[in-house]
DNA sequence: TAGATTGTTAATCGATTAACAATC
DNA sequence: TAGATTGTTAATCGATTAACAATC
């Protein structure tokens, strides 16, 4: 177990890890060794070895890894078991999307209000999230913990958004406006969904075949 | 000029490359070195030479890039002027908030046409965008050229959805399902929006800072 | 015990960075 | 011309894969 230097390469496999994994479990499935794992995932069993290596010692020789416990390990390192608050800023379209179908708590996440300009909408709920009004965040985040805030709100301001948020001492953004923010506070993290990254590199797959 | 080889990193910066020199465009920037660009994107000016060498000549010494032309260039690389054809397969929350959010064309799709089997959206528009049946979907795909399929469906039905859709000869799926989906057939091409994934990522980041 | 599979060290491969001649 | 900056080749760095002794 060393736990430094943890490429990013290897972060992001961990959800995929842990994604399989789940599965496993839902399948019933007790036990597996580096080498079926390797092939579900289209990774080598070297890699997985690898990659848990960094974390400690979580199988057994001859026998592989016990499935159940084994999620366990990567969830923990994940910090599913944290029960990270957050809170969701714009309530358009996405926002609601999220809200209603994504499910937070499987990733240890409880959401626990929203905020938006609009006075059409603050006030009432979504899927048992209390939705304020963008007036009342700064006092909220000073008499809540807040772990993550959610920017699903429009381009234009969500540089200022979010520094005004950093401001009252929040760390964590998982950011949808398709912007690059950023932050000189190396402790401030930025989780981005580009779309459009995305979906131009599709485009760029089928136009290159 | 080699354009073999081109590996998955390179793929992933070129889009970003591309909203960069959107935004210089936008600032009216005429022209811009490879080390200016890369202090803008956090890239070396090395990586960023290396990378445009893989398609092309697009510089001149003692110069540096013209803005708008190197915009062009990576734009046709990535194919945003093939005028590509789109279609969704489910208007739930978050197919909604995409038809009515995001910018398919400025990505060079249009959007033709989605589908549902809820008989209360049939039959409707949205952002200008006709809603019909899933049962008229291979009708649809037979009778028009799709080359992206945008699947925002239930976990359950993704994959037998997919297979469907890849034997009507679609070869393209943006994928909002949460679920790792596969073709045997390698012309078929996923790029996967794995929300859970992503948060997760932010999670551990801000439990192992 | 014999077979299987781990964790880890060493070898390989690929991607990033540095250096520099060519030239605008 | 002199200064700046490219495209490309070579050097470095890091990540993936292979090998294997340890051991369940």
């Amino acid at each position: 177990m060393k736990k430094e230097n943890i490429s990013d390469a290897v972060v992001r496999r961990l959800p995929r890890y842990y994604r399989q994994l789940t599965e496993l479990c839902a399948r019933g499935v007790v036990r597996i060794s580096s080498h079926s794992l390797g092939q579900e995932m289209n990774i080598t069993a070297s890699q997985i070895r690898q990659d848990f290596s960094c974390f400690g010692e979580f199988g057994q020789q001859g026998y592989g890894y016990n499935v159940e416990e084994l999620r366990a390990e990567i969830g923990h390192i994940l910090g599913v078991d944290n029960n990270h608050h957050l809170v969701m800023i714009g309530v358009g379209n996405l926002g609601r999307a999220l809200l209603q179908n994504f499910h937070f708590s499987q990733s240890g996440f409880s959401v626990d209000a929203a905020f938006d300009v609009a006075s059409s909408v603050v006030g009432t709920t979504i899927n048992g999230v209390p939705i304020y009004s963008m007036d009342t965040l700064d006092d909220y985040v000073r008499e809540h913990s807040v772990d993550v805030v959610v920017l699903t709100i429009p381009q234009s301001v969500a540089q200022d958004t979010a520094n005004r948020i950093i401001g009252l001492g929040v760390r964590g953004f998982w950011n949808f406006t398709n912007m690059e923010l950023s932050s000189s506070n190396p402790d401030v993290k930025f989780e981005n969904i580009h779309f459009a990254d995305s979906l131009l590199t599709l485009s760029y797959r089928i136009a290159n075949r």
